[in-house]
DNA sequence: AACGTTGGCGTCAACGTTGACGTAGCTGCC
DNA sequence: GGCAGCTACGTCAACGTTGACGCCAACGTT
């Protein structure tokens, strides 16, 4: 990289010393209207920019967040990257995107490589387990939001959706148009903690006054393959399944194919409700009946807990969760 | 921010000079087995982390290359982004991330950001007449990598499919399984430079001995939306059509959707053949006929280019053109 | 014994920026 | 006139690291 224009080259040009050229470009005060122009007129014309790295190596800033998630194949996570993004650079912050692949131990290497750079903060969809490597982050003063997780320390705060509520939904969908034999799929990668969807289930089950016959659950990888081989074991241990409830759309969707090459119609003999709603779920046929995590709101609610922590350091944060809302298509 | 360990900590521990602690760090020589394993030691106890903006400042190397993108609504790009991202950290690189919303500003101020930040390098896929700005900032020193345009300027590669090759691949197959009257869907985003799939398109249809009718060409938004009126549009141009090459396989689902929303059937009454081959492609019904593109290739390519630009500047590189491969399902 | 060479390490400055502090000149007020 | 208080700057050091260079002891060579 060859030389960049600096500070001092501003300064020479306009006849000011360094630091009165920094006071102009952050906006500090302390300077005569006259100075300020000159300033900015060289900074323009020199093509100025702020070196960020010398800049944060002094303020420990470095204008950047971290996004951290557990790979971009399912869709729901992309589209949501692009909206923090997007609002993290509204904030004036450039991203970091790094993908763990659900690994703890590649998280633990993104999470060193984004402290080492100095990162502001993260935002992080945790991977098995990894609660206790976020919070030891966090009491190292790293502003870090979880999402769809739950811890409690400093400088870290926690979003999610009401999951459970929007399984329950789902739950008592399928029984009021008539299901009574419930399978799930839930997901092999959720800890014990954080199965909100099948105790959802379950107490969507319990709540209903219909004695829907007991329910079977298997835990697949949340993918369409996991769908597949998820709903083909439904089906062989429970042959007169009727409904099934997936971890997510993925999930759903390759439910929805596994029944169909058994040669069992969607609705008709088995209904399936997905979890997430995203672009795809629509465009298949028959179009999935699933609960709609709003990804705007989502997105909002992270950053703003996020440049919360960033700005505002030490006050602590309550856990959001965020409401659910069934989006009932066709295939129930 | 609180305090980090440094080399100067890691130093009186050990009893040595700093120098010697970052000779050892970064594996420089010029020390002996004891002193590095006493350094390694501390290192490892004191957990240090070198501080990749001091580094950067001195080195001008700040190990963080740039990903700039049109969007993550396209799902080709996510899984191309995780690999690319992958790559980048087995290299020892950490990855910015940055969408344009195929937006000619955004990408300006993206790149203004990443500068910056000092990023070591970009890979770019470029929004809409930008050659201009990227090949600028090449010749400023930036290691820059464009995806499926052309340019040429120091410090810059191009990789790129063979999308002409793949689209006449995809008119033949249309004619030859016994369709005459086209037409094609293309992207409203691509400069008249860059649209090879149209003059692939074109083509093929030239190369066909069959005198098959003259094609029509609309050109919308890459998304299902566009993809819907697109099909709309040309099913009103020429109530006849019997095949559609689509710019990319969201566009095809989009015109798929369109074409049954009117009555027809794919594929006995119209052919539809899309590119890229997205997961959706081979889930959606019928499945998508489709230009495959190889993702691992390209993303091979594309930071192998990046990281020889970087390690090795000032060679010239030839620009690559990747090979593609036609994917014939249900929907021809 | 004198000399060059090498290995192993320390010293110092610099990267570009900002925090802390200093200061010159002006204004206003008793 | 003296002094406080302001405005508009400048000066200096520091952030954590590495590049350039220098030094000393140990070793081999003539």
């Amino acid at each position: 990289m060859p030389k960049e224009v600096t500070l001092r080259d501003v300064a020479t040009q306009v006849g000011v010393s360094p630091r009165t050229v920094s006071r102009v470009v952050n906006d500090e005060g302390g300077f005569s209207e006259a100075t300020r122009q000159k300033v900015l007129d060289a900074v323009e014309q020199l093509g100025y920019q702020p070196n960020m790295l010398a800049r944060g190596l002094i303020t420990r800033r470095s204008g950047t967040v971290g996004l951290v998630g557990g790979g971009m194949t399912d869709p729901f996570f992309p589209a949501l990257a692009e909206r923090i993004q997007r609002k993290a650079r509204e904030a004036g912050r450039t991203m970091f995107f790094a993908s763990t692949d659900s690994d703890p131990a590649r998280q633990a290497d993104v999470l060193k490589s984004l402290w080492s750079h100095a990162v502001d903060g993260v935002i992080v969809f945790p991977a098995l387990d990894t609660i206790d490597q976020l919070t030891s982050y966090a009491r190292r003063g790293l502003p870090v939001v979880i999402v769809d997780d739950q811890a409690d320390a400093p400088n870290l705060a926690c979003v999610s959706f009401d999951l459970e509520a929007g399984a329950a939904m789902a739950t008592r969908h399928l029984l009021d148009t008539g299901r009574s034999r419930l399978g799930m799929i839930a997901s092999s990668l959720s800890p014990p903690r954080r199965r909100n969807r099948e105790r959802g289930f379950l107490r969507g089950l319990r709540d209903s006054a219909a004695g829907a016959s007991p329910p079977e659950v298997v835990r697949m990888l949340p993918t369409v393959e996991g769908g597949e081989t998820g709903m083909g074991q439904l089906i062989d241990r429970r042959p007169d399944i009727d409904g099934v409830f997936a971890y997510n759309d993925l999930v759903a969707i390759g439910a929805m194919r596994a029944a169909k090459a058994r040669g069992r119609r969607v609705p008709d003999d088995i209904a399936v409700v997905g979890c997430d709603d995203i672009d795809m779920s629509s465009l298949v046929t028959p179009a999935l009946t699933t609960v709609r995590l709003d990804r705007p709101l989502l997105s909002e609610e992270v950053t703003q807990a996020l440049h919360e922590l960033i700005d505002a350091p030490g006050i602590p944060r309550d856990p959001v969760k965020l409401p659910v809302e069934l989006v009932v298509r066709e295939s129930t």
